[in-house]
DNA sequence: CCGTAAGCGAGACGGTACGTCCCGTCTTGAG
DNA sequence: CTCAAGACGGGACGTACCGTCTCGCTTACGG
């Protein structure tokens, strides 16, 4: 029924006003409050605008939040795999503990649950090239004997987010900075080469 | 307008033919095919009698959601520590990964992110009695000198938690067996008595 | 299913009760914003009490209507037929157009013409006494040869109540004293016997 | 938050599909069995569709009823007033008396009496033109000394369609032909110039 | 003078329509 | 030809009432 859009004829600013009106939108309601109807007069674009670049709502608010937390990223002083780590917890407490940013992760993967394609979206696009250079890090340190070599990394990565993205979600203790070093030490204990 | 219910008056069979009829929707069509009506048809039910005793869907499936899982418990066969922590990541991949339980779980932990009435109901009711029986295992072994003292046990709880449900809700690798032990192993190194 | 009621038994000052809280709501809220549920709660009265002894909200709105009603009927001064129209007129201006009683009216007539056990309770209890005591002065009338005689007396009826109501319910001009006076005189034209 | 629609983008098909399930719907069932979803759903429409049109079930069904009145009205042969007078007592009673036009007319009479909204268009497009015509008749007679000028046109449309749709809303009494001129000769009498 | 059956206050219940909201698609008219 | 504006089909929501039913309590009459 309808031919795919041609990328090279969208028009850059609308594009980018559609995504600062979901964001603008999303920080002062909420996802819930949120309707394509509002992002797009928000905007001063036709709703077809919208859906003609992306799939659903979960689409253009995933890519505003790609948009806004792209700019976040402070750039890593860590000198060595101790450092990184806990610089990586500490990083995850103060962006989204407590911040619009994080409530948005926190609705987007609860919207994932029941939606695959923003599940799936979300691995590729958030949670995979966060974890990368993390992992690089594990497997060298890991050649070089640093820590245990008969862990997996990405059970070593899931020991120290696994708990952070917890409690985000659950709710049930803070998620602060003292929080976040201790998670760092105790992985960094269990990946300690054992005693010889 | 309305006043609050009696509870005394509740008609048992119909709170039950509701919870029931939420499970079984639930479970043969999903979240999102879920509504309201279809759960108070399917219990022979008026719509207003759902209403009067939850606030909303939400509420109601999480309640069928505990209704369900309250029978699927088996009782703990652990002697120790480790045996208990190790019983409890498995039986974890064991209910939630691969199956409607699990991608019930899913949901709800979802809708909970934009639902804070139904994150404080599922903290209580869902989270927190689970945590408790293994929280006062490791008070006991701090007390007894098995594992480190100088580390919060709900924090323990995380290390232990807080991989098996990041990796349920990203996907982003298998919860397995296999991954419940690594899990398992890591957090009790992480928590060994340092060597003297 | 449910036997029926023993008179004898009822009490009196609920049956009062139920009836004046009917007015009341009547008067303050108007048909539509009436409810079974609020004539109950201000009568300080089971609902059953209310399905009891009435049918349905038809049927105790129009017995508290009929209550109040009674009471507004002046005795009767007329002499002579012309005197007796005309005094059935204005009373019928001075009593409904304009009052609550007149809006009740309308609306219990309104509703009567979905609801065929309202509108023949209606015809047995309210419009039919009100023209008997006229039919038999017309009849009288037409003996005497006061009037024409080849016209049945109904039909006269409705040539003075006929425009009466029909202003009162389509409201497409003011039902008043003028009006009133107006059809009497053309009613009594209509009727006076031919000149010989 | 809703928008006044823009009448020129209606779909023109949608209306008429919307007008003729009313009417179908309203003539299978009558008027309390008839509901906006029914409605919809015959009409292959969604209900916001005719929400955004008709404030509510009333609206719609005044006009579906308007919609098949049109088509009913037969022209008119009368050639002298008491002839025009006596074809529109008949044509009422063969329109309205016993059949499913009738039936609606005294439906949508009935409610609005609660509905002044609803009133106010049946006064406009209903009453008001049909009295037009004769009024301007009666006016012409009045001129040309055929008729009293001393009583109001409007008064002498009430004496001819007062009766008539009294016994239409009350029922009391048949509306039938005999009963149409009857009350045609009555009114004609009425009016007649006093004899000089 | 007591038991038993009715009336009663209270309100939960099955049922049904309402009118609003949002989704994602389709249509139109101005630039 | 594009695209803002927004109408459209669809469908869930949560509210309001209806008239029935169930629960204890209280009242009054008959054994």
């Amino acid at each position: 029924m309808m031919n795919p859009p041609d990328p090279s004829r969208r028009k850059r600013e609308t594009h980018q006003a559609i995504l600062d009106a979901a964001w603008a939108a999303l920080e002062a309601e909420g996802w819930d409050a949120l309707t394509v109807d509002r992002i797009a007069a928000r905007a001063g674009v036709g709703k077809q605008t919208v859906y003609r670049w992306w799939r659903d709502k979960a689409d253009v608010v995933f890519e505003a939040f790609l948009d806004q937390a792209r700019a976040q990223v402070p750039p890593s002083r860590a000198r060595d795999l101790p450092d990184l780590l806990r610089e990586n917890a500490r990083n995850f407490v103060r962006l989204y503990a407590g911040t619009p940013l994080g409530a948005r992760l926190r609705e987007l993967l609860g919207v994932a649950q029941r939606d695959p394609r923003l599940a799936e979206a979300m691995r590729e696009h958030w949670f995979l090239p966060r974890r990368d250079s993390l992992r690089r890090a594990l497997l060298d340190a890991q050649d070089n004997q640093l820590i245990r070599s008969d862990v997996d990394a990405d059970t070593i990565l899931d020991l120290l987010f696994g708990p952070l993205h917890y409690r985000l979600l659950t709710g049930h203790a803070p998620v602060d900075r003292r929080f976040a070093d201790s998670v760092t030490a105790l992985t960094l204990a269990a990946i300690a080469r054992e005693a010889v």
